[in-house]
DNA sequence: CAGATTGTTATACATCTGCATAATCTCCGG
DNA sequence: CCGGAGATTATGCAGATGTATAACAATCTG
């Protein structure tokens, strides 16, 4: 009555490096870095331990497989937000935050994520020098549409410094409403976030949001 | 030739427990959770393991407890900033703004030390209870410090926004210029933070600002 | 259908982790 | 100066962790 091995069937390559990456992403999100043991990512991926050692040469690569993966997303997000929305530059700028102020990307599991790396981040150069750059990708980003707002007399140096605030907008209310979720009414976050950046810039954004639902639920009633 | 038994001298319980929580902290704050066993913190403190759980029950406990006193020292900064300052209200909201954006608020270790012990106060109530205490009570030190300003027509509701949208701007700063020291040159900092806030207020903060070395240095010019 | 390939599992191992307990040494009160 | 108390160290242990290697079997090729 021993066990029988354990039957499984073949998979791509691809396949396998992506469950485990999700995997790790998870485990690390939901518990921090100490959760993604080997043996944790490898039954959460469906898999033996075996696997991660086959198709990454040690836990460490997986690991920086994950991160990698992780800012790649998040960079791709950013366009997404800007997919369906039409060319007028507020209206642009204001999709944006939205965007950056919902689900998922407020999310307990995503502040969980980032801060699970943080410390691997901080102590490898090479992961450091990932998250600068995808760090002012998001940012260049930001500050091109500040740049397309019809606004006259901005210098390079003052346009800086408003993607840099604006960021700081966006990072402060995503860190806020992922850590204390029931701390915020729905869509709060969203108005905050545009009156604030509004305000920083001299441009009323809430003008060109007709597509944002946040803007048009009733204050201390949750929309169904 | 065997190693003889290590000599030793007496301490009292505070000194012990101060010198284990600032231990377990430091090395959190460097290399995460992880990096915090019994054995790392006790050599850090200059002990053996035992005495870990000689004068905490476990190293769980020593965790919460190293959890508390970070908390509870963050709370005191606040006040702190505000000690050496005047009665007017625009200066002290100034002041409050500039110490929460520079050195040792704004640090490596602090965010490393913040990130570190997220996961564990996610998945622990007491510390959450313990977080967002800590994080309402500096929200209403901020807002005080907004209504304080004279400003005709605010509201609580609008109170309330405003100090919700400056806390998240002196968190994402925090977050930004803690993560990427290099990224920003010294004051610019306070300098977008202050301008962010005032225009978020609709009052100029920077003409209150007098004893804020680092709105007189020149730009791109560090001071000695 | 037989054999080779290699993805996948199983097992073993050295190290580390937190914890428990015993052995000592320091310091205080007489 | 001495004895006791308890603060501190030393040692041991069960479980977890990452890694290495061997055994197996799913799939491909002929």
């Amino acid at each position: 009555m021993q066990p029988e091995r354990r039957s499984f069937i073949r998979d791509t390559e691809e396949n396998r490096r992506e469950a485990l990456i999700a995997a790790t992403q998870a485990l690390v999100a939901e518990g921090g870095p100490q959760a993604a043991t080997v043996r944790a990512i490898a039954a959460r991926a469906g898999v033996t331990p075996g696997l991660i050692r086959h198709y990454f040469g040690s836990k460490d690569e997986l690991t920086r497989a994950a991160y990698t993966a992780l800012v790649d997303g998040m960079t791709d997000k950013g366009a997404d937000a800007l997919a369906g929305v039409g060319a007028d530059p507020g209206e642009r700028l204001a999709a944006f935050v939205a965007a950056s102020l919902r689900p998922p990307v407020v999310d307990a599991r995503a502040v969980g994520l980032w801060a699970g790396y943080l410390h691997q981040v901080q102590q490898d150069a090479a992961l450091l020098a990932q998250h600068e750059r995808s760090y002012l990708r998001y940012r260049d980003q930001l500050q091109a549409l500040i740049a397309d707002l019809d606004r006259p007399d901005v210098t390079t140096a003052q346009l800086r410094q408003e993607a840099i605030a604006c960021n700081a907008v966006l990072d402060g209310l995503w860190l806020e409403g992922s850590v204390l979720p029931r701390g915020f009414e729905p869509g709060e976050l969203v108005r905050i976030g545009l009156r604030s950046i509004s305000a920083i810039l001299g441009a009323d954004l809430t003008r060109h949001t007709t597509f944002i639902p946040e803007l048009h639920t009733t204050p201390g009633k949750a929309q169904a």
